[in-house]
RNA sequence: GGUCCCAUCGUCUAGUGGCCCAGGACACCGGCCUCUCACGCCGGAGACAGGGGUUCGACUCCCCUUGGGACUACCA
């Protein structure tokens, strides 16, 4: 255990978008530091040349930003570290705790499928071990481990876990490329940078023996662990494509929030009694590592979407009306000025549950359209002619924001005609949205506005008229 | 296969030996509201995996079984 500032780190490795189990696992990392008023390092770990991307780092990255999990230090890019890794890889070597090996991959799994077929534990059999080899081409560094005993530590959230050292092999710790691996880099990079609370995904809990006697043989304090249950799709196996969408991105991209999404992740293993909506702030307050629980969860679209209807409904319509542009261009609509955004998103947000449907249920606010012929066939019947007409003359020179006024002037008419409001208003529906369904009537008016408004009813009372000539 | 981890409604979870014939939320069903659809409100159905212990008393503690997951790479 270390004393002192609380630091924790996010170490994602870039070798394709930031997933929704690793932005958890960031959230609550952040969330940790926050929390405990330390620091968040961010830590990109690309010591896997062939599969690590430039590209992957910068949209993990920007996921990260949108997300609000804002980093005190880094990025921190492992592969320009190499030397200190390779200077500790020495020391190993130096101090016998490491010995070089030449066995080739072709070997190795050649003695793994044996093994396998004999029901044994395909482990390292040390061939190298006691050679006393030194560098050479094609060879790898191996960690040369006790073959007895026990191997423990004590994880936040799963409790104490002890390993038999039996179980673990000389795994490798430089590749003949001249690469470290993970278990090494992790290590000295924990250490070196002083990080407090190791705060990852629980498919790391077999690895950590591995590490423990890493910072054994270096002589690196422990850090704290915390090992967090991992985000299963909805047949309970491991997250992915196959269950949807699974990167932050992804969400992004089809109008979620992200405090929706925060909101969703932070929930996922972790509970503060029965409280579901959380502020951010409330998150960092109350946010205590130790309450989260040892079980993985299932990742639930269903519940996030009610979260982002619930920050799309409740949130500041200036805000949402900024990131609607984006969502716009995207289905090829013209953008409007801001404060018609802004109107027609407090005329949808109850029945929209995300950026993208606000477009889509409210396309008629930023195009015009014709209503679909079946519509105007069976809603613009003859006899609604007469109310059209009337209901066009006294509107046509109202200010129809004026909602009272509009709303008086339809009723008067109502009243003087005898027909009933649910009459007449579908068909005005279909008229000014094309659709049966919409925000209410006098909403839709007023957002529109006159010209748009009574140039959608002309056009649906003209259909009218022609109708009736023609019977 | 071996090792490690996990196990409350379909899902996320509350519950830390009696307050629980188990509470909340999403989804679902019904009703109310109503210009459509929503929102909102009211109500309903729905779970302690199984078996042994421990205990005056187990969802809560222990063991086994079953089920699930992770790891077992010159990935992280």
């Amino acid at each position: 255990m270390k004393d002192g500032t609380v630091r924790t780190r996010f170490a994602p490795s870039p070798t394709g978008y930031l997933h929704i189990g690793g932005a958890r696992t960031a959230l609550f990392s952040w969330l940790h530091a926050r929390h405990e008023g330390g620091a968040f390092i961010l830590r990109v770990e690309d010591t896997d040349a062939q599969r690590s991307t430039k590209e992957s780092s910068l949209q993990i990255l920007k996921a990260m930003e949108w997300l609000g999990l804002e980093w005190d230090e880094g990025p921190i890019y492992q592969s320009q570290r190499l030397d200190i890794y390779r200077s500790y890889v020495q020391k190993l070597l130096d101090e016998g705790k490491a010995y070089w090996c030449e066995c080739t991959p072709e070997e190795l799994e050649a003695k793994r499928k044996t093994a396998l077929e004999k029901g044994e534990k395909p482990k390292y059999d040390l061939t190298c071990r006691s050679k006393g080899l030194g560098p050479g081409p094609g060879r790898v560094v191996r960690m040369a481990l006790p073959s007895s005993g026990f191997t423990s530590f004590d994880d936040m959230i799963k409790g104490r876990i002890s390993v038999d050292n039996a179980e673990l092999d000389d795994f490798i710790l430089l590749r003949s490329d001249g690469m470290p691996t993970y278990n090494l880099v992790v290590v000295i990079d924990d250490a070196l940078m002083n990080i407090t609370h190791v705060i990852r995904g629980d498919d790391h809990v077999n690895n950590t023996p591995r590490q423990v006697l890493i910072y054994e043989a270096l002589q690196f304090d422990l850090p704290c662990f915390a090992h967090v249950p991992m985000i299963l799709g909805s047949d309970k196996t491991r997250l992915s494509k196959r269950h949807g969408a699974t990167s932050v991105t992804a969400y992004k991209d089809m109008g979620y929030l992200p405090e929706a999404l925060v909101n969703y992740l932070v929930r996922l293993s972790w509970s503060h009694g029965d409280q579901e909506i959380f502020s951010r702030q409330e998150l960092i307050d109350l946010f205590d590592i130790r309450d989260v629980g040892k079980s993985a969860a299932v990742f639930n679209p269903e519940k996030l979407l009610w979260l982002n209807h619930h920050y799309i409904k409740t949130g500041d319509p200036d805000r949402l009306a900024r990131l609607l542009p984006d969502f716009l261009t995207a289905r090829g609509y013209p953008v409007p000025d801001h404060s018609y955004i802004r109107r027609v998103i407090v005329d949808v947000r109850e029945r929209t549950k995300t950026l993208e449907e606000i477009v889509d249920f409210g396309d008629f606010y930023f195009i015009d359209r014709e209503p679909p012929a079946e519509l105007k066939e069976s809603f613009f019947k003859p006899e609604l002619l007469q109310p059209f007409r009337m209901l066009i003359e006294r509107i046509e020179n109202l200010d129809l924001s004026e909602k009272t006024a509009v709303e008086g002037a339809v009723k008067s008419l109502l009243d003087e005609t005898g027909i009933k409001f649910k009459v007449l208003a579908q068909p005005m529906r279909v008229a000014l949205t094309g659709k049966t369904v919409s925000p209410g009537i006098f909403e839709v008016l007023a957002t529109l506005g006159t010209e748009r408004a009574v140039g959608r009813l002309k056009r649906a009372l003209a259909y009218m008229e022609q109708k009736s000539e023609n019977t």
